[in-house]
DNA sequence: CGAGCCCGCGCG
DNA sequence: AAAGCGCGCGGGCTCG
């Protein structure tokens, strides 16, 4: 059963029902096609919730946060502008109308920038996220859509493949949308503290914290230069080179080779400037709302299926500051990550049972050592870094034909997308996500590049754009399946907190308490790449940490079968984010 | 003065 | 150009 939700005023939206194949659903049905206010619509949701109903709107971002807001969650949703996204672009789709018709409004980004749902006062903008539905029915644009929607994956090569993508690549927004709103538990006072004993006291605005000003005395002092700004990359390296510093950028990694007095103070100086302006008490104040980090994440923001964010930084935090995330009195945190995901995901895609043997049961760059490729492991990290990225040279390209001769299936695979990439041909995830085709810049350099009589000069340009596109499209479908890993990998686990008996927490409803719905049920409160918090009451926390080891072999099935892979996690709880590892 | 670029650095 | 993928963000700086 399917309700199609379409946003008709900025307080009001439409329901419709259909039958599971996409009919309209039997007319006699009470509220088959009703207009609600958002009240009555949150209470219809909680009403209509596990009878295995999948609610399908434009964008999860828009609407979810007002069920959230009241306290309403909800299992299963289609959204149909990231499902759209993935269907347009898809090689498995590449037949249907949908991905055959003009660009229209679906292809363009949301309109309007969505609300923030920290339920802050500070950024309570009360935008209608209005639709243009002109000249139409509201909500017959939805369901043009959805039925559009259905019919590529009908007619597609890989149906299963495609809706099992659909649905993670939604429910992963459903997440998305939920961690925003319950935030990551973060202690403006031990933040403050941590940046005191780095920085000293906070300064006026415009004005260094006495630890920077020092060091910058300092850098000026050794440079014999009075007035030189160590925040400007031009005027420092011009005042590196006049005391004969040989370089030729001033970044640290380069600066570290060098024996020179201003050295150690300039080294300092950027590490403490960049905490300072990434995560000082600018950002402290901007991003930490009532105790609780809450960054925009967005689904679907990197083209290969990884999620980006936006505000904050959210996927950037460092380690420095990561002591200020603790759980909440009584409750603990849950931190687990896959265990070299990548080179993992590379071997049951590549069906390369000995690579995968390798890491069974174990460190899989410990098995590549054990089993005689190389002799440590950093080279084998570095080796199969080498391998999913594209190095030619260094030690990794050194290393790169020992791993071929153990690893033949997996490096084919590698290569394969490499040289589809240069040829300017799109390849695919596991699931089904194509990577973008490259754009007509692209297309003229090679054009040019293979002309006769080209330029030596062209011809170069040509090879190394080749080159470059090459590399981008080898690391799409590794990169571009552990995402879909991670997504099959949280459905699972937030299924599983879902199921989880929920005692009320004892400190529930006092000092602090976890928002809305969350108040006291173990929720995820992070997600990078391949790692995930849950914070959870402490009693919960045994049982947690059992359901996401278990999400992550389902995971592993869901996309792979049978293949006989590993992906082992390092799990611990906690009770701060500095502690897990 | 803002828009947009580069540089540098944080994360996976 | 870190030896190779994907990001976001802040500061300096240039341009209009």
């Amino acid at each position: 059963m399917y309700i199609l939700v379409t946003r008709t005023r900025p307080d009001r939206v439409r329901l419709r029902e259909l039958d599971a194949d996409g009919g309209p659903a039997e007319p006699a049905d009470a509220g088959a096609d009703v207009t609600l206010s958002d009240a009555a619509f949150a209470a219809h949701a909680r009403a209509r919730e596990g009878g295995g109903v999948r609610w399908v709107w434009e964008d999860t971002a828009d609407i979810y946060p007002l069920l959230l807001r009241a306290h309403v969650r909800v299992q299963r949703c289609h959204d149909l502008r990231l499902c759209h996204a993935i269907l347009r672009n898809s090689a498995l789709t590449g037949a249907s109308v949908l991905a055959n018709a003009a660009a229209g409004r679906w292809d363009a980004p949301p309109a309007v920038p969505r609300p923030e749902t920290a339920g802050s006062t500070l950024f309570d903008m009360d935008l209608g996220g209005a639709v243009d539905t002109a000249g139409e029915t509201p909500g017959e644009d939805i369901l043009t859509e959805f039925l559009a929607q259905l019919a590529a994956v009908a007619g597609s090569t890989e149906p299963g493949r495609l809706r099992l993508l659909l649905a993670a690549e939604s429910v992963g927004a459903l997440i998305a949308a939920e961690m925003q709103f319950a935030g990551l538990p973060w202690r403006t006072g031990i933040h403050d503290s941590l940046l005191t004993a780095e920085l000293g006291p906070r300064a006026a605005p415009g004005q260094r914290p006495v630890r920077l000003e020092s060091l910058a005395g300092r850098i000026r002092e050794e440079l014999g230069d009075p007035t030189v700004n160590p925040d400007s990359p031009p005027e420092l390296l011009r005042a590196l080179n006049r005391a004969g510093v040989q370089v030729t950028t001033t970044r640290a990694w380069e600066l570290e080779k060098l024996s020179h007095p201003v050295i150690e103070p300039l080294l300092r100086y950027k590490k403490l400037a960049r905490l300072q302006s990434a995560n000082g008490w600018y950002w402290m104040q901007t991003w930490i709302v009532d105790d609780r980090f809450h960054p925009e994440y967005l689904p679907g923001g990197v083209v290969t299926g990884r999620w980006a964010t936006r505000g904050g930084g959210a996927l950037q935090l460092p380690r420095q500051i990561r002591g200020a995330v603790v759980a909440d009195p009584g409750w603990r945190f849950v931190v687990a990550d896959a265990a070299q995901l990548e080179p993992r995901i590379l071997a049951a895609l590549s069906a390369d049972t000995a690579m995968a043997a390798a890491g069974r049961g174990t460190d899989l760059y410990a098995g590549i050592v054990a089993s005689g490729v190389v002799e440590t492991r950093a080279h084998a990290k570095v080796a199969m870094l080498g391998a999913m990225y594209g190095a030619t040279s260094g030690e990794s390209g050194r290393l790169l034909p020992r791993l071929a001769r153990a690893y033949p299936r997996a490096l084919a695979l590698t290569e394969s997308a490499a040289r589809a990439g240069e040829r300017g041909d799109i390849v695919s995830t596991r699931l089904g996500r194509s990577s973008p085709r490259p754009g007509p810049d692209w297309q003229d350099d090679q054009a040019r590049g293979s002309e006769g009589g080209a330029g030596s000069a062209a011809q170069r340009r040509a090879r190394s754009q080749a080159g470059d596109w090459g590399r981008f499209t080898r690391n799409f479908i590794v990169q571009g399946t552990a995402a879909e890993w991670a997504l099959c990998w949280m459905a699972e686990i937030r299924k599983g907190l879902w199921a989880l008996s929920a005692p009320a927490s004892p400190e529930a409803g006092t000092t602090r308490s976890a928002p809305g719905p969350f108040a006291s049920v173990p929720h995820l409160v992070f997600f990078l790449h391949d790692e995930v918090i849950v914070h959870t009451p402490a009693a919960l926390a045994d049982d947690v940490a059992r359901i996401v080891g278990e999400a992550a072999a389902t995971a592993g099935r869901l996309l792979f079968g049978d293949f006989p892979v590993d992906f082992p996690l390092t799990c611990v709880v906690v009770d701060s984010y500095a502690d897990a590892k």
